[in-house]
DNA sequence: CTGTAATCCTGCGAGC
DNA sequence: TGCTCGCAGGATTACA
C-alpha cells in the first residue's frame, strides 16, 4: 500500500509517541512475515529506550539507544500505530512492543503479511541491508545526477521510477502521478526522454511527493498513519484509479494499460506515445 | 541487459 | 444470495 508520502506520514506521526519512551519487551504472532522475528532479538529490544525515527525511501527506521535498529516494511497493508495496550488487539496484528508504564503499545499489523520487521544490531549493517536496496532519495537531487539515474537504460519510464534501486520511494500511485505531470507516457523509453523532460520529471517526482505528504498520504482501501488517521491524497489523484474518467487537463478519457507489470494510467492526449519508427521510404 | 510471470498473502468488488 | 475471478500502495526470484 504505502509508498514514501504514506512511510514518511507514519514516521512523523510516531515520533513524538515513540522517542524517548522505553520498548518493554515484544510479543510475536504465530503466523510468520515475509521475515520472520527471531527470538535472539528479545532480548536485544529488551528495556530499549528509542532514540529516534526515520524514514529511507519506503522503510522506516526506530533507532534504539543500544545502537541496533528496528527496520520495518510496511509491504502492501502494513499499518504501525501506537494503541492503548487495553485496546482490543485487531485481526492480523503479528508484532506488539509494550512501551513505558505499559499503559501502551507499538503495533504492527498487516494483512497480506508482506511486510516485515526486522532488527539490525549495527548501523553498518543496516547501511549495508539498505544501500544494496536502495537509490537516493528523491528529495533536493542534482539535476545532473536525476538525468544520468533516470536515463541509463532503455527500460520503460515506468519500470524505471518504480525501481528502488535507482531512486528510493517511489510506488504505483506516484509514479502514474509524476507522468502525467510531465506530460509522458509511462511506457515511454526512460534513455529517449529530451533534456527538458527529464528535468520536468524531476520537478514533477518531487512535488507529488510533498504534495502527498502534505496530505498525509492516499487511502486507497486500508492504509493508516501512525496515529491511525487516513490520508487525503486520493481526492488529488488525476489519473491513478481514475480509469474512463476526464482527464483534468483536456477531459478525455483516462486510459489503463499493464507497464512493468503493473496497471499504469495515463492520458492518451495529454501523454503520446511515443512515435513508432517510420519506415523509410 | 530486457521483459514477463510467478511467488509470498488476504480481502473485496465485479460479474455471472 | 452465492460463487469464482481478478486485482490490489511491494519486492524478489526464476526464466526466456
Amino acid at each position: 500500500m504505502p509508498e514514501l508520502p504514506e512511510v514518511e506520514t507514519v514516521v512523523r506521526d510516531l515520533r513524538p509517541l515513540l522517542v524517548g519512551k522505553a520498548i518493554r519487551g515484544v510479543a510475536v504472532g504465530a503466523r510468520k512475515l515475509r521475515q520472520a522475528w527471531l527470538p535472539a532479538w528479545d532480548a536485544k529490544v529488551q528495556n530499549q529506550k528509542v532514540t529516534a525515527i526515520r524514514r529511507r525511501g519506503k522503510w522506516i527506521l526506530i533507532d534504539l539507544k543500544s545502537g541496533a535498529t528496528l527496520l520495518v516494511h510496511l509491504g502492501m497493508t502494513g499499518q504501525l500505530r501506537v494503541h492503548p495496550m487495553k485496546e482490543e488487539v485487531e485481526d492480523h496484528t503479528h508484532v506488539r512492543f509494550p512501551l513505558g508504564d505499559g499503559k501502551q503499545e507499538l503495533r504492527f499489523r498487516d494483512i497480506r503479511r508482506f511486510g516485515s520487521v526486522a532488527l539490525f544490531e549495527s548501523q553498518p549493517e543496516l547501511d549495508a541491508f539498505l544501500d544494496a536496496r536502495l537509490g537516493p532519495e528523491p528529495f533536493g537531487l542534482d539535476p545532473a545526477l536525476f538525468r544520468e539515474l533516470i536515463t541509463a537504460t532503455t527500460r520503460t519510464l515506468k519500470a524505471v521510477l518504480l525501481d528502488q534501486t535507482v531512486i528510493a520511494g517511489v510506488g504505483n500511485i506516484y509514479a502514474d502521478e509524476a507522468c502525467f505531470l510531465t506530460g509522458v507516457h509511462p511506457g515511454r523509453r526512460a534513455n529517449t526522454l529530451t533534456a527538458e523532460q527529464v528535468e520536468k520529471l524531476r520537478v514533477a517526482v518531487e512535488r507529488v511527493l510533498t504534495s502527498a505528504i502534505a496530505g498525509r498520504g492516499s487511502t486507497i482501501r486500508n492504509y493508516v498513519g501512525g496515529s491511525g488517521l487516513k490520508g487525503t491524497y486520493q481526492a488529488r489523484f488525476n489519473v491513478y484509479g481514475r480509469t474512463g474518467e476526464p482527464c483534468p487537463t483536456c477531459a478525455a478519457a483516462v486510459r489503463v494499460v499493464t507497464i512493468a507489470g503493473r496497471s499504469s494510467h495515463f492520458c492518451a492526449a495529454c501523454q503520446p506515445e511515443a512515435k513508432k519508427k517510420s519506415k523509410p521510404r
